[in-house]
DNA sequence: CGAATTAGTCTACGTTGTGGACTAAATATG
DNA sequence: CATATTTAGTCCACAACGTAGACTAATTCG
């Protein structure tokens, strides 16, 4: 519902348009950003004022463009401040990062573990190591880590931080949130959709695009103006279960001839022939390919014409701008990044004027926990008066 | 992008706030909308006379619940000052609805017609005689009419009001908004989209759920938190062409196995063995369904299968609370809607706790008609200062 | 070195919402 | 039936915030 705006609001919205404004730009003069936000200098003076007192913000030095006038000082957002925790939990691996309001990285923590064997609490607390570890060393540095985010491979219910249903880690109902205790807010959130907002924030995203995920499970991402779209239960973007064949292979979903019965890592492994998949892993895959195995390149192309057809579907519904293929797909890219071109390409073409362009996801495995931590930056920018209240840290109890 | 909030920003959301609660309450206290919109009684008395000198909103009498102390005067919008035009341009009919802002339906013109024989601008013309007659019938009465909606089978470019490909009436790139000329101001959008919220505002839709309309093509409005989704170019929902069996029958969009292949109207009719569709129509089938006849029950089998299978597609794409099916599929519900569910469910049972409940539509063909009469009343609410301006209908032009 | 130009601040002011006192109109109570 | 109580709505002084334009500051151009 919308909300009734107060002086207050105004005033946390125009907060909130120049911060949002000075980060998208990169460094910007108050001159300028009165220009862009509509708003009159007086105003944008003092909204500056604010930020800087926040250090959400900073002067530069002067710009010295040869232009005429007097020249006006730059202002950038402070990335030794504000951080956020970003975290991803997936079948066969842990990783932290700390990120800064900048969109730097400040930290790095990965764990390469096969979390099917463990226990939900103890893969849990190996989590919580890491990211208390790494809360340390970040406040340490003098920032003040103001959130985190979880990527779960599964759909979770985000008001809860619970994870509803991650059947390749074998865990149903689990309060990962809770159970973290980090000591600082959290947000949990399937991995797909994290790692589509990190492809959004830190790699080759525009504003509208599907992020696929191709791990054990299959996941989408929709990004769409900016936003993520989570559907009415958050539980959009299961692409992994879109319909290939009506009465294909059986699904472990129950139903059959879904895409992750062609397109899944597993199904891939087994296509290949290599029954040992956590003992090769990917790289042995692409060193196959790089030989030219016949065998390989097949489950290739089978995955890739499994992968466009159910693109095909998922475009005639959601319409995204463009496609970017990340997980395992990325670095297979160049083996199966055409067929799956060819196959959206060969059902769409008529209907459109051309299929959504295929690229690849450049960030690797990273991108769920970055974009887990950008959303926590995000609700900065969003409420930066908000912030600068928590950051004055005063005693008493929100009123109401 | 985010805009700047001034005092007349501030202002204009505060009113829309107020008209969207009365509205969507059906009559209030000034008293108590200052509880539910979280202002004060000041600000709402001073918001609700605007409204009033407006002529948006009227008091009715004094209530009376046997309540102590001073009973409140209640409002309510009036629908005797605004109201908006929807027209809907479909294959083998034209359909035309005034609308008040209080949403009661003032004026129905149809006209069946089989517009695949004519010319675009033919049809375009008679359907202008139509809404000019209503027009003018409207003003008549002293309802102002602000705006107009019209619906057309295929995707638009809303800018331009322009329809991008309308396979079924065989049309490309008609500027139909434009050739109109009626007068005030006109917004074009496909018929799948105003249907679904046609059922929103009119019909059984709640805040979130997937129209589907069953007419020639198969299309799908998607209805998220409220508001419409369209897709980055505004494509979204083109369900009849996703993927039912890859390698299935040949479609007119050049793939092969689209929904609309087992379940759109003439492939319905073929598969009924009726080769005189526009001869007997919907009801004849209907006659044969209720008369048991065992062709025809086959076959919405058969379409109710593919569109089960296609809607657990969508589905898991995007996350439905509900499916409400319309168009062919609402006179057919009795023989196709257990179909529907049933395929659906066996495909998502496992994945989600249940499939989305499978609703049918009450309105009929008059579903987008009325969303695209409703479309415009929304930006009335969504901006009540805007049109006080154009009521009072300044002569100077506007600011830029 | 002065004119022109642009950045940023300062001050008076306008718009809008707030809070609480005040008035109005009903029911409950004795 | 008179008075207390309760709720609705208005009034008024005030606070919060953005605006407009004068003013000061710092630079380049000629």
């Amino acid at each position: 519902m919308a909300q009734a705006v107060r002086h207050d609001a105004m005033r946390a919205r125009n907060l909130s348009l120049v911060l949002r404004e000075v980060r998208t730009r990169g460094s910007l003069t108050r001159a300028s950003l009165a220009e862009v936000t509509g708003l009159t200098k007086t105003t944008v003076s003092k909204l500056v004022a604010d930020l800087l007192d926040a250090g959400l913000v900073v002067e530069t030095g002067a710009v010295r463009a040869g232009e005429r006038g007097r020249p006006g000082v730059e202002v950038r957002v402070s990335g030794d401040r504000v951080a956020a925790l970003g975290l991803e939990l997936n079948v066969d691996y842990l990783a932290v990062r700390v990120v800064d309001l900048a969109r730097r990285v400040r930290l790095r923590l990965t764990q390469t573990v096969d979390n099917r064997l463990s226990e939900p609490l103890d893969v849990i607390g190996d989590l919580r190591r890491l990211a208390l570890s790494a809360l340390a060393q970040a406040e340490g540095t003098g920032l003040r880590v103001v959130g985190a985010g979880l990527a779960v491979p599964g759909p979770v219910d985000v008001e809860s931080g619970e994870i509803h249903n991650a059947p390749n880690l074998g865990w149903r109902n689990v309060p990962v949130g809770a159970a973290l205790d980090l000591g600082v807010p959290i947000r949990v959130e399937n991995e797909a959709n994290l790692a589509a907002l990190g492809e959004l924030w830190f790699g080759v995203g525009r504003a509208d695009f599907l992020y696929v995920s191709g791990e054990i499970g299959i996941g989408a991402g929709l990004v769409v103006n900016g936003a993520l779209f989570r559907g009415a239960r958050g539980f959009a973007g299961e692409l992994g279960h879109v319909v290939v064949t009506p009465e294909g292979p059986q699904c472990r979903c129950g139903a059959r001839g879904c895409l992750e019965q062609y397109a899944g890592q597993d199904a891939f492994f087994d296509a290949v022939g290599d029954r040992s998949p956590y003992a090769h892993g990917i790289d042995a895959i692409v060193d196959r390919l790089e030989h030219g195995d016949a065998a390989t390149l097949a489950a290739c192309d089978k995955a890739g014409w499994a992968l466009g057809v159910a693109l095909s579907s998922a475009i005639n519904l959601v319409d995204p701008h463009t496609i970017v293929l990340g997980g395992i797909y990325a670095p297979l890219f160049p083996w199966i990044g055409g067929v799956v071109a060819e196959t959206m390409g060969a059902r769409l073409a008529q209907l459109r004027a051309q299929a959504p362009p295929v690229e690849v996801s450049q960030l690797g495995s990273e991108a769920a926990a970055l974009g887990a931590a950008g959303q926590v930056l995000e609700t900065v920018v969003a409420d930066p008066a908000a912030l600068s209240e928590r950051l004055t840290d005063r005693r008493d109890p929100a009123p109401r």
